[in-house]
DNA sequence: GCAATATTCAAAAACGTTTTTGGAGATCGG
DNA sequence: CCGATCTCCAAAAACGTTTTTGAATATTGC
């Protein structure tokens, strides 16, 4: 009768080399205790039998997984979003040269995003978690810092108070509504990414802190939250100008609330940038081509990404940290950035 | 002293409930030899404790993972690849409907794909494998279908004798070629994607069928290979131009390097589409907004996605199969195919 | 040359579940 | 009312590693 068939396992290296299974555990392991020339009789022989230790039992015993998990969220799911792809390619870059995996899950719905990590920490799955829309408040990072489980995330709370990267959205609202406002426009709205994550309120900081500095206040009716669907840029145009706000220009939250304004005004004869200044954030590749251009900010997400990487494999590697680190977005000059014309032509 | 604080096992919810720990894992894992009461009794206990079973001992004993990886290739984590996102989008779903998770791997270089899917297979670390960018002799195939491990791949091979999905690229070729021809042109070059890749010769033949199809056999002048990078569209295209070669109309594997030959285009003083008429292939966000707008063709990537996890769901549900399905795009007119204009303004 | 220390390896325990095996009590048919 | 069949659960084995423990041998210091 045909054998059973049994799956390689250690034991058949131990054979093979007649050494105990214990020795050719630390061999592949690179331990010390064992002699040069006994680690590569057991390496010659394990690629020889085609031999790979199981993960599930080795993760049992050893009791780490060498993966860092990335829990992308919904809006990174549902759009084509250049933030996403360039961040994991660095922070993959990061990990697998410390011999870490790296492990996407998607938490489809919003509410799933915490069920998503406590089941990835408490059931052990892996040894760090990363993720990014966090909250002023976030029932996650509390959460994870109470268990003392590693993590990093992309974006802080209002506390601040555990490992963290973020662009300056702060900086970025204020740069660029400071820009709109040196170029003679006094009527600045703001198209607010949604503010139930904490950058956007940054981003709502620095574009009030810097009509403040300029002696304007802010005026709620020029502020407007959009959420993160193609059409509410044009929605949030549309209100501007039906209730007779009538902005000069507009700094959005994002290059996609931007483009959807875009297609608004010209749906009401507004030529955006002659007409109606704009500026955006995240330079997406549309952004470029898009009319006569939209002026944007473009952040450096590979070296966000291998930035988030290293922290990671620094606090898994023991160190303490703390790990924050702010990252500046550079301004990109295209062609919607355009002074103060007073008034549009009929 | 204090505690050794231990993990929270499986015992400890036996314990809670005076049960055995063989029934506690019965009732959780839903089996039929469990009073309905004590199964509702376990799972209170389990929920008040907080418990959750190990994934490692789980499944080194039960040697299953419920996890389907997709493994990514180079050219996917590269670039902000539309067909990335909304595939795995779809894969997603499919899958966790079913109580299976997708976890994502990237294999960076090219040569390390193999490995990776070595890694993932022999290791245990997951039941089944996703990936795409298959070749007319895949190694890879080749390779799990000799040791009968569950796969579905985005692709086929020469020989097609394992389970796929993929979009008729032979039937994009074919309608591009034919409807540039239609619209009077003669010479009708192709820019092709890699031609390691199955789908790209299912494009060339499809091509020079319509070509043949019309009585114009196919110039090897005319077909060139591009590869995955921003520039080759535009090299191609002026090396089209400056060996006078003269095509009136280019069938461009994807947009990418429909965009590219674009660039390349307009700094020879030709204007896409009325000069030069062009069609493309994936419909990326950027087509739509670039000069008079490119045609191309849309694929229904979630469609394409769900497809490709029920596929999945069900080998490893046990069905045979075999699952095989061709999915076809829909081409969308645009401002570049426009007919021949028997040569550009001076 | 002898005790002390280093080096190298083997045996066995441990990791936390699921599965196998089997047995006690309940139910059923006649 | 008795044997047969079901229903429900407990005890123990098993999964394939890594880690702990300890012992044999080789090396060193004096």
């Amino acid at each position: 009768m045909g054998e059973p068939a049994r799956r390689l396992g250690i034991r058949d290296v131990a054979e093979q080399t007649g050494l105990s299974v214990s020795t050719v555990s630390r061999a592949l392991n690179g331990y010390s205790d064992v002699k040069l020339e006994t680690r590569r009789k057991v390496e010659a022989a394990a690629e020889h039998l085609g031999y790979r230790a199981n993960f599930a039992a080795s993760s049992l015993r050893s009791k780490q997984t060498n993966i860092v998990t990335f829990m992308v969220s919904k809006p990174w799911t549902k759009f084509v979003d250049p933030f996403f792809l360039s961040l994991l390619d660095g922070v993959e870059l990061a990990l697998q040269a410390q011999g870490y995996a790296l492990q996407i899950i998607m938490a489809r719905e919003h509410e799933t995003e915490f069920e998503i990590i406590r089941n990835s920490v408490e059931r052990g799955r892996c040894d760090g978690l990363l993720f990014g829309r966090t909250r002023p408040e976030d029932e996650r990072v509390e959460w994870l810092k109470a268990r003392g489980f590693p993590f990093v995330t992309v974006g802080r709370t209002d506390k601040s108070d555990h490992d963290w990267v973020d662009v300056d959205h702060y900086r970025i609202g204020h740069m660029a509504t400071e820009r709109l406002i040196r170029l003679g426009h006094a009527r600045v709205a703001h198209l607010a990414t949604p503010l139930r994550y904490t950058y956007s309120n940054h981003a709502l900081r620095g574009y009030r802190d810097a009509l403040d500095a300029h002696g304007i206040g802010h005026d709620p009716a020029l502020e407007i939250e959009c959420y993160l669907s193609r059409k509410t840029g044009a929605d949030a145009v549309t209100e501007l100008i039906t209730r007779g706000v009538d902005p000069t220009a507009i700094f959005c939250g994002n290059d996609v609330i931007a483009l959807s304004a875009m297609e608004a005004m010209r749906q009401f004869g507004i030529r955006p940038g002659p007409d109606m200044a704009l500026i955006g954030c995240d330079d997406i590749p549309v952004a470029a081509h898009v009319g006569m251009g939209l002026t944007t900010f473009r952040q450096d997400l590979d070296a966000l990404g291998m930035l988030l990487g290293r922290m990671m494999v620094a606090k898994l590697g023991g160190d303490a940290g703390p790990h924050q680190q702010l990252i500046d977005a550079e301004l990109i000059l295209r062609g919607t950035d355009l002074p103060q014309s007073g008034g549009r032509a009929e």
